[in-house]
DNA sequence: CGGTGGCTTGAGTGCCATCAATTCCCGTGG
DNA sequence: CCACGGGAATTGATGGCACTCAAGCCACCG
């Protein structure tokens, strides 16, 4: 019926008033860009902001649009991609729980987003936002930062595409993965993959087989165990040592 | 008699006051953070620069060493690279004249940064450095959109490193150092390739062999013509579409 | 003139992509 | 409750692109 990406139905973005009593209140603050700011910014960030979700498999924004907001992820995950002209598809990340989208302000977005499961985020109107982050040096601060971890994460990523086989890639990609759910206090040995194997391989530069193979081998070999929705991870240490740091 | 890198001699970083005149009379400025600062800002900045220079194959600092300054490349070229434990390097870039090295005032330098060549620099003390970035959000500012742009080009490299054959590595390459220059203001046809054939394998994910391969394939295209220490860039359009994009 | 380092070229191999089924999973309807 | 259908994931067979190993070329230099 569909042959790719757009959703079935009618469910498209859905703005609320806000449902959280308030930004001091927001379970997301700590892990994002909005910690560490005075009660006073927090208000004015507060004043900004809008509620809204966004059902699986739908597109938040796409490559090339212009970005007339930004957004703090509060819950869910979204698949962040580029396409090439001939269909290539590289995906640059995943947004979680706490990651800001737009962090440079762009004109136009650079990336496609779409929600790999129920999503909810703050938006904010990019105009005022960025009117907000001219008056307040403190939360360009902290943009600032957030943007020099990324750049170290594209490093990482970097590295991991040029110079690592496929066995490292994948067992790189669930220890990152980990990592930053550990980041924002999911500790859990169980992983969620709420993404698919295709998204996984367009991450890591392989094919959906091989990513299929490399848990599969990494199952056999004890190191995971693959189970719905997910893996569990039963063996750290090798995943490290196949990981290659 | 040398192993790896090391340069032989003893010349090795040298400090000198100003040569230049001014920032307001510096031929980089308008291309780099300097850009675009008040009278007031370029004053406060200068006072805090120091002109030093650094001898082919040294390095300027090295991954894991702490960032006790941040630099502005004014003449030269440098390679960023990065190590894994096992000795697989990635250049993650070369930084030319413009550029700014530790955007992101980071507390560790996340890469070695090592000459090509003939590489001059103003250098700031960090602690100085952010003091005034502090006190001056526009210079925050600034530094906050170069990030933005070394993040897509980091997107842009991430794209090609997963996704691209060795041929269009080697042409998209060959264009994006193309469209620097031009950024820079050197509009020659004909390229400058201070770096070796390694560094372009490891920056593109190949090995030499094939980097070779694909250049030599590409002269005898006569899409270009390789010339003692670069290219000449003969047939940009078929560059272009061998490219991809 | 031999030595050295960078680059190119050639032959063989291996890892991962490609092509092709097959199985698994899950929601749907009989 | 089970048959059915469709998409996702897995598994198998084959092949090609880029890697590996190795030799040769060339410019430069002591």
């Amino acid at each position: 019926m569909q042959t790719t990406g757009e959703p079935p139905g009618a469910g498209h973005v859905c703005t609320h008033h806000r449902s959280e009593a308030s930004c001091a209140e927001c379970q997301v603050r700590l892990v994002s860009v909005c910690a560490a700011l005075t009660g006073e910014e927090l208000g004015l960030l507060e004043a900004l902001s809008q509620q809204i979700h966004l059902d699986p498999r739908h597109a938040l924004f796409r490559q090339g649009d212009d970005a007339n907001a930004v957004y703090n992820v509060t819950e869910g995950m979204l698949r962040l991609s580029r396409l090439l002209p001939d269909g290539r598809r590289h995906v640059m990340g995943f947004a979680m729980v706490g990651d800001f989208l737009g962090l440079a302000l762009p004109a136009r977005f650079t990336v496609t987003a779409e929600a790999l499961g129920p999503v909810r985020l703050c938006r904010f109107e990019k105009r005022a936002f960025a009117a907000l982050v001219a008056d307040k040096p403190h939360l360009l601060q902290r943009l600032h930062e957030r943007a020099g971890y990324e750049l170290t994460l594209a490093q990482d990523h970097m590295m991991l595409l040029g110079r690592r086989t496929a066995e490292e890639k994948v067992a790189s990609f669930l220890l990152s993965l980990r990592e930053r759910y550990g980041r924002i206090g999911q500790t859990s040995v169980t992983l969620e993959l709420p993404m698919g194997r295709q998204d996984i391989a367009d991450h890591l530069g392989l094919t959906i087989e091989t990513v299929s193979r490399m848990l599969t081998r990494l199952d056999r070999e004890k190191a995971i165990l693959i189970v719905p929705g997910g893996v569990r991870l039963l063996d750290g240490g090798r995943l490290e040592s196949l990981a290659a740091a």
